[in-house]
DNA sequence: TATACTATCCTTAGCGG
DNA sequence: TCCGCTAAGGATAGTAT
């Protein structure tokens, strides 16, 4: 056949230093490269049996977050999968995608507006209790060239931070949820821990 | 030439969902996995303008972070590098690995045998707070199909884990530390503050 | 909006210095 | 121990659905 034309145009390079102009763009590929992140992580996890937290805010200010390797055998426990393995790895690419979904679940407990609210509510807060340091995003690495001290602020100083967040999201979280808290089984989560045996960190 | 004997075998496929068997090949891996995971971060951090943290511990126990788009000024700025970039980019290899390296220093505050003391000291202290709840990895996603309040709890239970961890290096850090605080000028750190401009998170 | 496809670019396993 | 090299494996930009 003659239709030796190419279907696509394939990967094509990009800056990956520099912002992706539309917003669009920037929502996909931030779609995109957080599955392939959290994929690393978890490879990582996996590889050299390491504990390993992210945590980030996309594009438009939603929080996701990735935890620990062994997310994948709570991720079948909670998907009512069974626990062996029929592909003889840990993990295949669609089971990936689901856990990577309830990742996103986990920390999507607020929509845009809410999550700029309390961006601004953190910063004024911070501003309050430290005024004479404003610790922006640099503070860890000048800190750590400091001392182990400095570096203990600034964790005790995130630590703040991820608490008011949190007290926030919480706050809120019930006209967010789908279902109120109740209709959860809190004793069926409860028991489902027993059987997961390792523990770290 | 007869030479087209291949020079290397090149990168062979390996399982990465089974741990590395060998302790030195682990070590390898992760260091090298770990740099790949930064450079995916601050891709997607320059990318997507988004904001991001990661936090983990190496199969030895030591703990490694890393934080934010805007490292790489900082890192420019902690080196007394110029400001401008002659590569047209943000960031070029060499200049990452020093980077990893700032990354790395910034969390060694304890040896391995340091880590695994605290490891200990934290999992009594936990077993304290919550008897009835092991807190084990599977925790975040268990909690996360719950409510709201249920992941605030789980992330009070983190920030005690990482403040208590922290405690413990920042009491021992002196005796680790190469050089004792007073020997670092904070005043200049601070000023070096004010160039900043950009304060997300 | 998320998923599938594919050509292309990028990462990294294995070695060597 | 960390650096660089090479080639094979893997991630993903653009596209369509």
């Amino acid at each position: 056949m003659e239709s030796s034309k190419k279907q696509t145009k394939g990967r094509q390079r990009i800056d990956t230093s520099r912002r992706r102009e539309s917003e669009e763009d920037r929502l996909i590929t931030f779609s995109k490269r957080r599955s392939g992140l959290y994929k690393k992580a978890s490879e990582l996890c996996a590889l050299c049996n390491t504990e390993l937290v992210v945590l980030m805010f996309s594009p438009s200010g939603k929080p996701f977050s990735f935890a620990h390797p062994n997310i994948d055998v709570i991720a079948r426990r909670f998907l009512k999968l069974p626990q062996e393995d029929v592909t003889g790895g840990i993990i295949n690419a669609r089971l990936r995608n689901r856990i990577n979904e309830l990742n996103e679940r986990l920390t999507q407990l607020g929509d845009e507006a809410q999550a700029e609210k309390e961006r601004g509510q953190m910063l004024s807060h911070m501003a309050k209790v430290r005024p004479n340091k404003p610790l922006c995003d640099a503070n860890i690495d000048e800190l750590s060239d400091n001392d182990a001290g400095m570096l203990k602020a600034w964790l005790l100083e995130l630590q703040d931070r991820i608490h008011n967040r949190f007290e926030e999201l919480a706050a809120n979280a019930t006209a967010y949820a789908g279902a109120p808290a109740s209709l959860v089984d809190d004793t069926n989560v409860a028991s489902s821990r027993q059987g997961h045996g390792g523990m770290h960190f």
